[in-house]
Order: structure tokens, then sequence, then C-alpha cells
DNA sequence: CCTATTTTCCACAGATCTATGGATAACAGA
DNA sequence: TCTGTTATCCATAGATCTGTGGAAAATAGG
């Protein structure tokens, strides 16, 4: 008896991972998992960022729900999906890792890139740490910006990409700049680097981004103390740090 | 042209994740990974151990390599697979830690065991070290003797689940005993550890396996030091640590 | 060369998954 | 209560996945 219900014991168990694996079998399920890790969002913004039908996007936070893998809380007549926990963002992010080693097809995405987005080139958490205390570099959040508010590393500045030609002139150039997205495999930094080095300042991507900065123990800062959209009046240069 | 050469990147990038997440979406794929992460076994042996067909193994372990997630070593007729790395262990890991995290159904399966196989009755790696340097407990590896062979923690006894009853008697019953198998969401370790506390025995499960510990970047010990199948003539008490 | 062993490949039927548009439900505000 | 907004539910057709048995490869040993 003691076999038998160690057989289905471990029958159940393998079927119960599988539920949660039935969530990254679809690219957009993956996608939409990577931005709740990042912050919270209504399903249509979740629908209009992944390009999917709102139904569409809609039946795919079901599967993820039942999975467990995501939360949903109520705002008027909008519903906000966010990630159930910090262990989600870790198997994604060990999901992205795996793929970083093992699949050649994704290096090989970054070095069409090019601009230093291959892991060897990119500044350590430990290295930013140091420098940005000494004030030798410019901290650069490159996503939006609801995810900037949602939480940030303390001191860095929220310049999304889909901005920085525009307020390129804002940046000091004397700075090395470090841009840091969601990610290893987001392709917000590796941009903004691409576009700021054919500008001719000197920028790197960050190794990491926010979700690993936050499992590693380090300090998060949440809100806009900078205003996002438009700088403020009357400044010529990104605050934070002047030389 | 950036944005264009950005979301087809992104999608590519997310489809190759996908390739990954395919291979956990079958609850047998997840336990072929599972046994892979332990040691590297046959084809037939694969099979066996997950009571698949053997076509139906070979088919499943293809799209495993397929994924990059496993990689083979022929010998003769015979072929051996193996995890393709350490990073594959750590998503499997993940998983389950995600699984164990998230889902009350997986939580649900070792309250029916019992015997304290819940997550907070379970010995630390760190008590383990400090306990097991002075001599206080007997470390029981209660997986196949294969993977016992292929990895094991340093003063562990090899004693299978299958042989536990028949070679109870040579167990120190002044001695506290603690057994570990593949990882926390593995039975071995907890039916090892009911069986024993049915004796009469002190016992307890280590908090996770195998590759917790080798990821934790605990030394790990290879072979077969003690004889597995049968114990070795006139030997009355399991060797390591004596009164 | 022939045979036995182990694994992979192939074709197919049954099951499951996905996208979609239309209907329904929940809610806010007039 | 009625209307507009947002999200979920439902039915369905097309695509994909699974398990199966039989055939084909690869290899070792006569």
């Amino acid at each position: 008896m003691e076999n038998r219900s160690q057989a289905d014991g471990r029958a159940d168990l393998y079927e119960q991972l599988a539920r949660i694996g039935k969530v990254v079998v679809h690219p957009k399920r993956i996608e939409l998992l990577d931005l709740l890790c990042q912050a919270e969002r209504s399903v249509e913004a979740l629908a209009v960022a992944t390009g999917l039908k709102l139904t569409t996007a809609s039946a795919h936070l079901q599967v993820m729900r039942q999975a467990r893998l995501v939360e949903t809380r109520r705002e008027g007549t909008r519903v906000y999906y966010r990630a159930a926990g910090e262990e989600v963002c870790r198997f994604v992010t060990a999901l992205g890792d795996l793929g970083w080693a093992r699949l050649a097809e994704v290096d090989q995405i970054f070095r069409a890139i090019g601009a230093g987005s291959e892991r060897a080139e990119r500044v350590t958490r430990a290295e930013l740490l140091e420098r940005a205390r000494s004030g030798e570099v410019v901290v650069l959040d490159v996503r939006p910006v609801e995810e900037y508010a949602a939480g940030h590393i303390p001191g860095a500045i929220s310049l999304p990409l889909e901005h920085l030609e525009a307020r390129l002139g804002e940046l000091d150039p004397g700075l090395e700049v470090v841009a840091y997205c969601r990610g290893p495999l987001c392709l917000l930094a590796p941009e903004a680097v691409a576009t700021l080095r054919a500008r001719g300042l000197q920028a790197r991507c960050l190794e990491d981004g926010l979700p690993e900065w936050r499992q590693a123990g380090l300090p998060v800062a949440a809100g806009t103390d900078i205003p996002a959209t438009a700088p403020a009046e009357g400044r010529e240069t990104i605050p934070g740090r002047r030389r």
C-alpha cells in the first residue's frame, strides 16, 4: 500500500508541476509573465503591450491564474494582474538564464544587435555599486515609466527607450552611462546602448535587470521621484550625479 | 527599422524560451528531467523508471534534446542521456520550489504522507553540517544506487528505500537519522522517514536533495565507497559514525 | 555477412490547445 | 434604471501534441 501511495503521489506531483509548465509553453505567456514580474498591469495594458487581442490575452491570463502564478486585484471595472510572488520571478529568471546559457539562438539575437549586449561585456552589479558610489556613472532605467514607478535601482534615472532619442541632449556627455531594463534577455537596454554609442557616448548594459537586483537582496526604490514623461523646466542636464 | 528589429528579436526570444517551456509541460518529461539531474541513464532505464514504453520515452527525450536540455553519450548500442548543464538542474529546482511555494495541492501530498515531510519540519543544510561534524547523526542517501554513485553527500550511507525494510537492523538505534533524496519534492526520503519512525527510530528529512546541495557549492563525493546492494560481511551496524 | 540489442524514425488516430468573435458579467456614473 | 467600459465566458474551427506499433538505423559479436 505504501508503494501505491508513493506512485500515486509522485504522478500527482509531476502533474501539478506540469500545470506550472503549461504557462511557459506559449511564448506570449512568457512575455506576459515577464511583464508582470516588473509591475502589475490591467488586462488591456497587457494586451496592448504584447500585441494580443483582449479576449486572447484574457484567456492566457486565466491559464496563468489557474497555475497560481498570477493574482488579481480589482479596481472599479478594471482588473490588475500581478506576479503571485517572488518565487514566480525567480522561476522566470531561471528560465531566462537557462535560455541564455543553452540556446545558441538566443546569443545570436544579441550579437545581431551588437553594442556589447553579450553577457561578457556587461557591467556587473558589484562593479555598478562601486562606480555609482563614487559618482562616475549615470544609471539609466530605460523601461516604461510604470515599471520604473513600481520599483527601480535607487538613484537611477527614468528614461524610457521610446523617449531616448528626443531627450539625448539632457545627458552629460562626460559621464559613462549604465543602462538596465527587465533582465539579461530584455532588449531595451541593448537598444538604448546602441543608440547612445552611435551618438558617441560611453554606454554599457548592466548584466541583469531589476528582478535580479531585487532577488540579490539589494535595495529597491519605488515611485517617480523625477518627472518622467517631460523633463523639469530649466534643467539642461539630467540630475543625479553632476560633474 | 530599429523598432522592427527589436520587435522581431523579442518575438524570437520568447519563442526560443518556449522551446524550453515545452519540455516541462508534460509530467513525464519533468520526471525524466528530474531523474537526469541525479545521474545519467540509458533510454531503457529511463523508460522503466518512469513507466513509459520505450518508443514514447525516446520521443520525449527527443523533445528535450531539441530544447538542448539534455545531451547524449553513446556506449556500444546503448545511448546515455544526461542533463545538459548545471543551469538545467537549477531550472528544475526553481520549478520545484515554485510548485512547493504556490500549489496547495503539492503541500497536501506531503501532509498526506505525514512523517514530518513538510518543509518546516525538515533539517536545514546548515544544521546537518553542524551535527554531522560532531557525529550526532547518520546521513542516509535513500536514492537508487546509481544516483548515489553519480554523486552524494560526503559521509552519507547509501541505503535505497527499496532495501530499507530489509536492512533496518543495521542502523544504530541510538543515533538520529537524516535522510535525503532527489530534492524537496521527492518522496523517497519522506517515505523512508515514515518507515523509520514506525520502527521507533528518530528520523528526519533533509530540506533539500543532492542537486540543491551541489548548487549551494558544498562538496559532493562520487563512487560507491560502501558496498551498496548487499552489506559487507560481518558488519552489524552501518559504518560512518559510531557511538 | 548475419543476428541480436538498443534506439530512433514514421504514420496515424484521438486528445488537447489556440485564436476568434459574439454573448455575458461586473461595475461606475449619469 | 440605463449606458458605457472592462473583463470573462462560450462555441468552434484549425493547429499541435501524445501514445502506439511497426519499420529502419546503429552497433556488437559471432
